[in-house]
DNA sequence: CCGGATCCAGTACGATACTG
DNA sequence: CAGTATCGTACTGGATCCGG
């Protein structure tokens, strides 16, 4: 039944866990999500991540890239086009992260709740 | 339908992408899959969660329990025993978080072969 | 327009030592 | 046992400048 059992992202030293801590993360999070409805280019996915500033977009695209998770398509024009598409990898992560945003945006009151308390218990 | 659109993590100063930065953190994910089958105090949960550090278990412990996703139960015993137990909220949150690690533990062989193609290509 | 190169501040993380 | 305190280091992320 269970397809990999030699792998476990518990165990310090499995390569699962690499994976893990690219995709654990709230910028891919945000990116995949972003690039779930299709493609965009460079500058569309910067404005539609708000606050995500060049460096960090740039960095973040190329190890979703090195991972297998998007494709980077450049096209010969000036200015230049550069467009990014989640490959079939990257869109079998798109619902598990969406639901992360998702889960982010339903219960924000009650986490917010849960501070105030928190912080006003010290 | 939709319950709370004046939400939105891509935006940047959204509250909720606060939360989503807590979640979307492999620690994280770790943890709160280590606590699905029920409380454990802090040492299993350290031996469960291979090679985290103390200090790093103690401040994803503290900020789930800020906000509100993780209840600390202090036993008066001596030694002390101090057990971490995933609160209602959080339990919404464990299905999500284990689906990512279940993806990096299915798919970790497609990443792998994809930096290797990456990485021989410069 | 895309994004590489640099520099720098802030944070995350690990190791160690110590306390109730 | 479950932390707290401290420290050093490595990485993250922002700002800026520049080049194809």
């Amino acid at each position: 039944m269970t397809e990999h059992p030699e792998f476990n992202v518990l165990t310090a030293t499995c390569p699962s866990r690499t994976s893990l801590a690219r995709i654990a993360n709230k910028w891919t999070a945000m990116v995949v999500s972003a690039l779930g409805d299709g493609r965009l280019r460079f500058s569309d996915l910067r404005t539609t991540v708000d606050g995500i500033s060049g460096k960090v977009l740039t960095d973040t695209l190329r190890e979703l890239e090195r991972d297998g998770l998007v494709s980077r398509h450049v096209f010969a024009e000036v200015p230049p086009r550069v467009e990014y598409e989640l490959t079939p990898l990257g869109h079998t992560l798109h619902a598990p992260l969406r639901a992360l945003g998702d889960w982010a945006e339903q219960h924000i009151e009650e986490v917010l709740t849960a501070r105030e308390t928190f912080d006003k218990r010290r």
